[in-house]
DNA sequence: TCTGGGGTCCTAGGACCC
DNA sequence: TCTGGGGTCCTAGGACCC
């Protein structure tokens, strides 16, 4: 019989702020997206306040001040860090582990013989080595996992660890509600609802037929987790990227071609670098241009190209070109743009490159892995942007985006790490 | 609502093949 | 041709996740 644990990270960007700002132990943190747009994280005081998920900023601000909230624009380089600290004491401690996103991780238990003691002893030392707050769930599926985490997480009385046993999982399912199942989001909810559905419970008595055709293989596998069996495996390793995307939404709106290709330009570098940092390679380039949606007295256009590459390739400026040229196909001339994005596709490790009669000389790929490798470098040492293409130069320009209330890179950067005393 | 950025998977439909 | 059955590959769009 499988086991699994879900390990999931309480407010986790919001507690990864309050560590290096203890003064704030008891005041209520939000963390904004990139552009400051909206919240994407809450410290349980901020909940408290009504303050919701994915709250527009510029909404709230009067709020923000009025009852002294501390209020931080993202620093994943910080998020990041503390994250493999984090999987790290888990590794060390658990059989098989899943990173699953940066604040969860699934543990496969099958066979523990005490596995809530485990978990117990799991979470003093993530809390005691990291600092960081653990909410972890136990059950016979990972669906049934991730409801059981969150249960573990809202009820103080089980102190941050709850194992479902079967007698209790109707009950569960029961208390529920049908959207808020991993696996089943806004569009699903909304057909389930329209079928009377309102509970996870309802929701595992549909007939399976149904459930096939309305959410497809997807829904049936949620329904079947739900009832106990485990469609839902652990990853072995985790899955080969198949995309590499880079984009933002500007801090104002882009009418003029010239600045979106120096954005674009400075994307698809940024995406090379991804792409070289992975130890991969891309067979394709893709462009996306957008005008804001929710602004629907403005114009609309979403353009998109796709520029194949004739080698697999993660050269720089190879990949620069074919996204200008992905833009030239993408763009429309008359509409005002809030964001653009470099996807790359048709990934291969750079390792298992075909040799073919195509293919450079030998002396042009030394030469161009000389030249990423120095790009890397200095990026690497000093900042991100430090060395670039022409192109993208200016550092100032109107496409950049808002980041106004960035917290120090307090654990990966030497000029910020946090000062004692 | 002045709504972020980075991913994955599934399905339908078209092109093409034997 | 009022066109069979079976297959692959590709792309676009939808849905969902953190």
């Amino acid at each position: 019989m499988p086991l699994y644990a879900l390990v999931d990270c309480n407010n986790f960007y919001a507690s990864c702020e309050r560590l290096f700002r203890p003064e704030l132990k008891r005041t209520p943190i939000v963390v904004l997206s990139n552009n400051d747009g909206c919240v994407i994280s809450r410290s349980s005081e901020a909940k408290a306040l009504g303050i919701p998920m994915a709250a527009p900023a510029f909404q709230w601000e009067h709020a923000f001040r009025r009852h002294g909230v501390a209020v931080f624009s993202s620093n994943y380089a910080l998020y990041g860090d503390l994250s493999a600290r984090v999987m790290s004491v888990l590794e060390d401690m658990a059989p098989r582990v899943e990173v699953y996103s940066i604040d969860e991780a699934f543990l496969d238990l099958t066979g523990v013989a005490d596995a809530e003691t485990l978990c117990r002893a799991l979470r003093e030392r993530v809390a005691r080595h990291t600092g960081i707050p653990v909410s972890i769930g136990i059950a016979r599926t990972k669906t049934l996992a991730k409801l059981a985490a969150g249960r573990a997480k809202k009820r103080p009385e089980h102190e941050g660890v709850f194992r479902l046993d079967e007698a209790d999982r109707e009950g569960l399912l029961a208390a529920t509600e049908a959207g808020e199942v991993w696996g089943v989001g806004h569009r699903s909810a909304k057909r389930l609802a329209a079928r009377g559905v309102r509970t996870a419970l309802d929701f595992i008595r549909l007939p399976q037929q149904w459930v096939r055709t309305e959410l497809t293989v997807t829904g049936l596998h949620i329904q079947l987790e739900l009832k106990g069996i485990s469609c839902l495996d652990m990853a072995a390793a985790p899955a080969p990227r198949r995309s590499v995307l880079c984009s933002r939404s500007f801090g104002q709106l882009i009418e003029d071609r010239e600045h979106l290709r120096e954005a674009v330009c400075s994307f698809a570098a940024r995406a090379a670098e991804k792409l070289r940092r992975a130890g991969l390679e891309a067979q394709a380039v893709q462009v996306f241009v957008l005008t804001p949606r929710h602004r629907q007295e403005l114009p609309q256009h979403q353009g998109q190209a796709t520029i194949g590459l004739p080698l697999p390739s993660d050269f720089t400026p190879e990949i620069v070109d074919a996204a200008l040229r992905g833009l030239d196909e993408a763009f429309r001339e008359g509409f005002a743009y809030l964001k653009a994005g470099v996807v790359l596709l048709g990934l291969t490790p750079a390792s298992a490159r075909q040799r073919s009669l195509l293919d450079l000389p030998p002396e042009e790929r030394q030469r161009r892995r000389a030249l990423t490798a120095v790009m890397d470098a200095v990026n690497a040492r000093h900042g991100r942007g430090a060395l670039r293409l022409a192109l993208s130069a200016a550092p100032d320009r109107p496409w950049h985006m808002r980041q106004h209330r960035r917290s120090p890179r307090y654990t990966t950067n030497w000029d910020e790490l946090p000062r004692v005393g």
